[in-house]
Parts: C-alpha cells; structure tokens; sequence
RNA sequence: GCCCCUAUGGCGGAACUGGUAGACGCGUCCGACUCAAAAUCGGAUUCCGCAAGGAGUGCUGGUUCGAUUCCGGCUAGGGGCACCA
C-alpha cells in the first residue's frame, strides 16, 4: 500500500508535460463528434493574472472538460485583448514600446494560466494587437461601410480630457470617464459610428430567445435599449410664413393623451431653431452658450435648476386653432433624444411642472386619479403621473388614459399641416449609434484616407493590414500617429494625389466584438472567418465571464454577429446561446494602528471561541481587520494566483475557487478555506491508495452475485454519480463539491468498518467506485486525477476517460423512507418498499407507535400521502 | 426618482416542480495519537431546556394538510438606469 503524501509541486509539472506532449486539448475542425464551445472572456494582459481570472478560467476549465469527457469535441481557446491605454501610459511613463509591453505581458500571464492546468488548445491563440489579427478587423471596418453600417457623421461627443479622447456613451459613468475618472467634456468632433441602432428592435426582441442567459443582464440591455412608443406631433409656429423653413416644431411624447394640458413648447438649446433663433438675439445666444458650460456630471444634472428662455414665439394647438401655447429654449431637453423639442405638461409630469412652477405657467390637471373629485384635483408642486379618467379635455374627456392615446394618435394622424400627417405614431429607443474613433495610437487603425479630391477613401482591401508605425513618440499629449512626421502621408488609392491616412484607431472593445470568431478558424490568411467552420462551432455554447460587461462587450458582440452576417462572414444573429456571469473574488482587509492597509502575507490571524484577532508579522502589533472587499490594489486585500499554486498547487486552488460559494456570487478567499482544500487533496489520495489495493483489476467485468455491501458500494457510487453529473450541468460547481466530498465521506466509511478479506464483488465496487470517484474530480482537480488514475492502474490520460453511465437501477434505492407528520409536525418515519400503494402506507402509518401516541385517541380527518415524499395525519 | 435582485446557524452556504430546514465546508469545543507542538484521526456544534419537549429561514399578514419555496404589505442590503419627454 502507498500512503505517501502528494507532492502537487511535483505533480503537476509532470502532468501537464504529458497532456502537452500527447496534444491532448488540440482541437481538430473536423472531429466528427458533436461540437461544444466553451469559452471565458479572454484577458486584457495588465501583466499578471488576478484570482478573477483564477475563477474565471477555472469555472470555463471544468466546463470543458466535463463536456470532452462526456463525448463532445471541445473547442476552449484561449487569446488577449491586448489593445488599450495602460500599453500607452507605461511606454510614456517608462519609454517603452507599448507592443513590446504587451508581449512581455502576454508572455507572463500565458506562463501563469498554463500554471493553472487549464486545458485549453494554445495552437488557436491570439492576440488582439498582432497585424493578423486587426487585419481582418480592418476589413470587417470596409465590408460594414459598404453595408451601410458604418457612418462618418459631426457629432457631440464626450472628450475624456486626461486621456484626451472620445468616450462612448457606455464609458461614462456619472459624468466621469470610465478609466480615467475625469469629468467628461462635451465637444463637437467628427466620429466614425457603428450603427448599431438600425439592429434596436431586432437586439430586444431576440433577447427573448437567450433562455440561457442571466434574467438580470438580459434585463438590462432591455434597460440599455430602452424602447418607447409614442407620437411625433408637429406644432404650426403662430405666424410664420407658408414657405419658411420655420414654420413648425416638432415633439415627441409619450403622453399624446395629455395634449389639452400643454401649457408650453421646449427647445433643446442644440435644437437647430434655438440656433436659428440665436443668430439674431444676443440674449438667447448667450443663454445657449451657458447651457453648453453646464456640466454633465451626475452632481451638475441633480443639483441643477430648471432654466428656460422664453423665445417669444407661440405655436398653434392642434386641437385649438385659437389656442396658442409659448415656446421656450430650456435645458433640460436633449437633443440626442426623440426630436429635441417636447411640449410640456405641468400637470404630469415633475419636469415640466417644475419648469412651469419656476416661470409661472400654470398649469391643467387632465388626469383624475381614481376616487378624486374632478372639481377639485389640483396639482400644486408633485405631478401626478398614474392612471385615471381624463379631465379638461373636451372629447377626451372620461376616457382612460390608454383610450385617450389611442384617440388623439387616430385624429391627429389622419389631420393635416402642410401637407402632412399632424402626427405619426413611432417608437424611439434610447440605444444610441456606437462611435467607435478613439485618438490613440494603440488601437486598430481605422482604414481611411482622407484626399482632398475625392473625399473618404476606403483603403483597397489588398493594401491591408494597415499597420501601426513602431516609431512613435509619447511626450506630447494626443494622437501619436497624429503626430508621426510621415505615417499619415499616402497617396490617394483612386488619384494618386498627396492624401492624408485617417490617424484616429477604433475603441477597443471592437477588437472584443468578434474574437470568438475568429478562434473557430484563428489563423485563416485572407478572411476574417471561413463562414462554414464558423457557423459550425457558433454559437458559443457556454460563455463565463463577468457581471460588468453585461452591457458594453455583450450588446456590442451581439450587434458585431448581425453586421457580420449581413456582410456573409457568419450565418447567425446570437453569438453566445450560454452566459454565465460569475462573482467577484473577494477578501477581508487589514489596517494597522496608522491607517496603513496591510496584505493578507503581512498578516497573523489568530482565532478562538471569543472571535478573531490579527497582528501584524512585522513587530507583532494589533491589526484591524475590515470589511470585505472586492481584491484591490487600493486596499491591499490581494492574494496573488503565483504565490497560492507555488504553495498549495493549482489544483487546490481550483478546487477551494469553485467550493463554498454559488459561482454567481461573491466568493471570500480565505486561507482557512484554502487549507481545507489541501487537506481534501491528501484525502482523496490516502482514499484512493486504500481502495486501489482492494480493488480488482482495471476493466474487470462484474461477479455474477454481489454481496449486500458491494450492492451498497455500488449504489452509493452511482447515486453520487447521478448528482454530480446534474449539478455539473446547471453548473452548480458549490454543489458539485459537496456531493463528491458526500461520495469520498461515505467510501472513507464504508472502508473503515469493512473487514479483511474482500470478497470479489466487493473488490469490483471498490474498482468501480475509485475510478469513478477519480474521474469525478478529475474536471475541478486534473492533475491529482491522473495521479489517482495512475495509481490506479490505467495506461492513458484520465483526460481521454468517458464519463461513466449512471445505472439507473442502482441510482435508485428501491426502498424509502418517508417522514411521518401529524399535522404538520414530523413524529416518525416509515420505511417501505418503494412501490407500495397509497392505502397500504396509510395503513402502516396508523399503526406506527409515534402516530399512535401523538393522536392521543383521536380520529384522524385525513391522511395525506406523497409517493416517495411524505405523510402527513391531519387531526 | 424608476426598475431589478437578495435576506437561512458563529461564518460561506444546501434544500429538485410546495414535502424531514441547516447537506457540504470553514471556525470553535471535546477526545485519540505525541514528551510537546504541528499534521492526522474520531466526536459534538441552530436556539431555549437536565430532560420530555418547544421555538426557528429579515418583519408581518394570507393561501395550503403542509411555506425557506407561492401571494399581499413592510424593513434592510446590493445592483442597473437616470432631466430619455
């Protein structure tokens, strides 16, 4: 017998050698097995892998492996995204070359993640930054602009004044810049766009169909789109001439059935008229111009006051040729949304009551809420934005909301002004289009010359990659390529003449807008993808990744799936038909008396019935411990991945990541709980020792007759099966965990009151239960699984092991025992054979001695049985 | 402000579609081994109670033979959106 310790420290090394050596996790296009993708958002090399990415990649790992065993051929590929700002900040802080950075980074951070016994085919990775890469992105860029998907337009942009660049909406976050954390600036540019909102309705409604998807992150990019229904309604402007260009404004409003309560119109201060009316009005344009200095920090936009301009125009009611209402410039209206213009009903809405409160408007209750007097209602300072019966509104009056929407969208569509229809019904989505030109040298160039003569070039596709030059310079601020003495100088594709190259590269998350893709063919010379390998592993079967890209990189992927279907590059709308979004790794904080944060390394814990102190292993002073937080640099709560595999192994460090917690929760890393699972390690190897020298031989077939122990052995080996097996498919890895440890318990049992000899159906069981118990742990603990299986007397890899079959007759135990309750209170238990009827388990339970004495003589009224369940007496 | 999620022992958490609440682990306590410690192994561990027994899944009301699970009302914590008309 061997009861050695295991040396994971030599272990592992040695297994993954072989699993390199044998190619084990090469995956082959034209494995005719059915396909299963499993695939983790892929890292951006910072420089060192983080236990997020431990968790991450563990999570995706036991996934792929599980599914290879289980049949399947598995593609789980590995890349960086490797374009981004921090490459450009070291290369200015270090004059460094941010390429070389990045592949330093890479180098270390692939080094780690090998360390981590993933198993993945490194033949397939990539790298975001490599020409091979962007290259082909470059050309999706051109096949989209040919499609109609992309668009060069001036825009309002927010202008990152740190990082000196263009942000998208989604990279604001209250009025500050995602990375920098600057307060956002607001500037006129000209932007290149993706047009991701011509696919708006098309990325709701599908969200219905991604069942496999968390309900919270499709709810937010329901959120993110934001659909509404209403009705543009144009307005005469009192007194305008038939042909000017001015002759009427035009709203949206959701609320069309409040028309008779409007009591003024607003302007954007961006709206053209407001422009056009400024021209000639100091006063208005330097209104305009305040409203431009206005911040748009959450801060600003809370604090600020409702303001207007009245611009002394009136326009007509469309209802009331007599009626005229005022039209104001006002700050709160955007332009970006719905037409720019509103009209204002005081009553209503809180905005517009403010606004009409602050420049004595008035206004006119034309909802009553139910159970109010019509007389009466009166709206003083809070609107009232529920249902009821419309009031003050002439032929509206006494319909219902809904009914009076309804009315006013039927007249108004069918009258006319000038021409047209007064109003038309349409939906307006908050999803803006994506602007994707970021003035940064590390980025994919966008492929564009700019000639005087013929306008915006596309670069001629055989002319790609266009490349970054690697001779730049990074003390000034800006766009390095901006300032490259030749880089920018070409010559026009179609004159010839001196043109300039487009020096603006895309945001980075388009290079993360189609990596799965790529992978599915990842080294293809002339195209993107060759769309019959894509189509055939697309979509992404699982995907793992975090909760914070629940809308950026996932709407923007789902959009990218759609462009590059309509350009013939895949044939699918949903790129990942999976999402798991997992929780953050987190850890207790420590300070010391002076305020300093400590490192868990630095730190002493003691522990005892009254609680839990720490001290500081430097001079051994009193340490504070703190909340827990998410591991941050700030708070020194980290644990570095390196220091946990180099002192425990990787396997326990996967194993002790997917345990305790549910995999979309936070989960605390604790060395307490660390140690625990290196204790389990050594368990399962002692374990596995004990029942290899009871065991009978690899591949020996069953014993005619089994003993009732073996029988036992087997069932609990099959029943433990049968629930790793579900668990690993919702994957529940918390409770995957749970029940292998439940199956080792019980083995470890089951060996310690077994006495020698062991018969041969027994030495069978504990065969079948050990190679079971080594390929149950062999997707969250691979080299410890080999090692078993070695030890176990098998030739080839565990890796190339079948998942075994449940047996269904010994996963169910074919006797029960049911909880008996009089009412409602558990009083005993009745075992019986499984398949025994209603009437005869009534019986039996009358007769049990508990049942007896708890009805105390009475009748029972009812007696209540649950096949397999329970029973319950009701007195 | 609007929308969403969560709440279970000392701690992380388990409980399939309404059916024995507390699996599994961590911690703690007791014991074995040891000169001693570490490691390891065995036992106990929701609360009250010597016990029989009783109470118990944030609070509160309801549906049900039976509720951690379903419904209503609250409280607390977390998240998303936010002058979006």
């Amino acid at each position: 017998m061997m009861n050695e310790r295991y040396n994971p420290l030599d272990a592992e090394p040695k297994w993954r050698k072989v699993w390199e050596d044998q190619q084990i996790f090469l995956t082959r296009n034209d494995d005719p097995r059915p396909k299963y993708y499993v695939l983790e958002m892929f890292p951006y090399p910072s420089g060192r892998i983080h236990m997020g990415h431990v968790r991450n990649y563990a999570m995706g790992d036991v996934v792929a492996r599980f599914r290879r065993a289980r049949g399947y051929n598995v593609l789980h590929p590995m890349g960086w995204d490797a374009f981004g700002l921090p490459a450009e900040n070291a290369a200015r802080q270090n004059n460094t070359d941010p390429a070389q950075w990045t592949y330093a980074n890479i180098a270390t951070m692939r080094a780690q993640l090998k360390s981590m016994g993933l198993s993945l085919d490194w033949s397939r990775e990539i790298a975001t930054c490599d020409p091979s890469y962007y290259k082909h992105q470059q050309r999706l860029f051109l096949d989209f602009l040919k499609a109609g998907l992309v668009e060069r337009k001036q825009s309002k942009v927010n202008w990152d004044p740190v990082d000196q660049t263009v942000l998208a909406n989604e990279q604001v976050i209250d009025g500050r810049a995602w990375r920098s954390g600057a307060v956002v600036e607001q500037r006129e540019l000209t932007q290149w766009f993706l047009k991701i909102s011509s696919f708006s309705q098309d990325l709701l409604d599908s969200l219905d169909t991604l069942d496999r998807w968390p309900e919270k992150v499709r709810l937010m990019q329901k959120n993110w789109i934001g659909r509404s229904e209403g009705l543009r309604v144009r307005f005469a402007i009192d007194g305008a001439q038939k042909d000017s260009d001015w002759r009427e404004i035009e709203v949206f409003t959701t609320r069309p059935d409040t028309l008779f309560g409007a009591r003024f119109i607003a302007l954007s201060p961006d709206h053209a008229l407001s422009k056009h009316l400024a021209a000639d009005n100091p006063a208005l344009a330097d209104f305009l111009a305040e409203c431009a200095r206005m911040g748009s920090t959450a801060e600003a936009i809370e604090t600020a006051e409702k303001r207007g301009f009245d611009t002394g125009l009136r326009v007509v009611h469309p209802f009331d040729p007599g009626w005229k209402i005022p039209v104001y410039v006002a700050n709160f209206v955007l332009i970006e949304y719905g037409t720019g213009a509103i009209f204002g009903c005081p009553a209503h809405d809180q905005r517009d009551l403010d606004f009409a409160n602050a420049y004595g408007l008035g206004n006119t209750p034309v909802v009553c809420p139910p159970g109010q007097d019509a007389a009466h209602f009166v709206i003083t300072a809070t609107a009232y934005d529920g249902e009821g019966a419309l009031i003050n509104s002439r032929f509206l009056n006494g319909m219902s909301v809904e009914a009076g929407k309804a009315e006013v969208n039927k007249r108004l569509c069918a009258s006319d002004l000038f021409g047209a229809p007064q109003a038309t019904v349409t939906v307006n989505y908050r999803l803006r289009d994506w602007g994707i030109s970021r003035q940064r040298y590390w980025g994919c160039p966008i492929p564009i010359i700019h000639c005087e003569a013929c306008g915006v070039v596309p670069v001629p596709q055989e002319q790609l990659p266009v490349t970054l030059p690697s001779d730049v310079e990074f003390r000034q601020t800006g766009n390095p390529l901006d300032h490259h003495p030749t880089w920018k100088h070409v010559k026009c594709p179609i004159c010839a003449a001196p043109a300039r190259r487009e020096t603006d590269t895309m945001d980075t998350f388009v290079d993360s807008s189609w990596y799965f893709a790529r992978f599915t063919n990842p080294h293809l010379t002339d195209a993107p993808t060759d769309p019959a390998t894509a189509n055939h592993w697309l979509p992404v079967d699982q995907y793992i990744g975090g909760i914070e890209h629940a809308i950026l990189h996932l709407l923007y992927s789902r959009f990218f799936t759609r462009a590059m279907q309509a350009t013939g590059h895949v044939d699918l709308k949903e790129p990942f038909a999976g999402l798991f979004t997992q929780g953050m790794v987190v850890h207790e904080t420590y300070r010391n008396a002076s305020g300093d944060w400590l490192t868990p390394s630095e730190v002493r814990i003691e522990a005892d019935a009254s609680g839990r102190r720490a001290f500081a292993l430097q001079g051994d002073s009193p340490v504070e411990i703190g909340s827990i937080e998410k591991m941050s640099k700030s708070r020194r709560n980290v644990v570095d991945p390196d220091d946990i595999i180099g002192a425990y192994g990787a396997d326990t460090a996967r194993w002790f990541m997917l345990s305790d917690s549910p995999p979309d929760r936070d989960i605390i890393w604790s060395d307490e709980g660390v140690q625990g699972a290196a204790r389990y390690v050594q368990q399962v190897w002692r374990l596995i020792g004990d029942l290899a020298a009871a065991a009978a031989p690899p591949a020996a077939s069953a014993p005619q007759d089994l003993a009732l122990e073996a029988v036992a052995v087997r069932r609990l080996t099959h029943q433990h099966l049968l629930r790793v097996g579900q668990h690993l498919d919702r994957l529940r890895f918390n409770t995957v965990i749970a029940e292998i440890r439940k199956f080792s318990n019980a083995l470890m049992g089951h060996l310690g009151e077994q006495a020698e000899p062991v018969s041969p159906g027994l030495a069978f069981a504990y065969r079948e239960a050990a190679d079971t118990l080594a390929i149950l742990i062999s997707p969250v603990m691979p080299h410890l699984a080999e090692a078993c299986w070695e030890q176990l007397g098998h030739i080839r890899s565990i890796c190339l092991a079948p998942w075994p079959e449940v047996d269904p007759a010994l996963a169910i135990d074919d006797s029960v025992t049911l909880p008996v309750q009089v009412n409602g209170k558990k009083r005993g238990e009745l075992t019986c054979p499984r398949d025994w009827d209603t009437a005869a388990i009534e019986k039996e339970v009358l007769q049990l001695e508990a049942v007896v004495k708890a009805l105390e003589g009475r009748t029972p009224k009812k007696v209540v049985v649950v096949p397999l369940r329970i029973v319950n007496v009701v007195v």
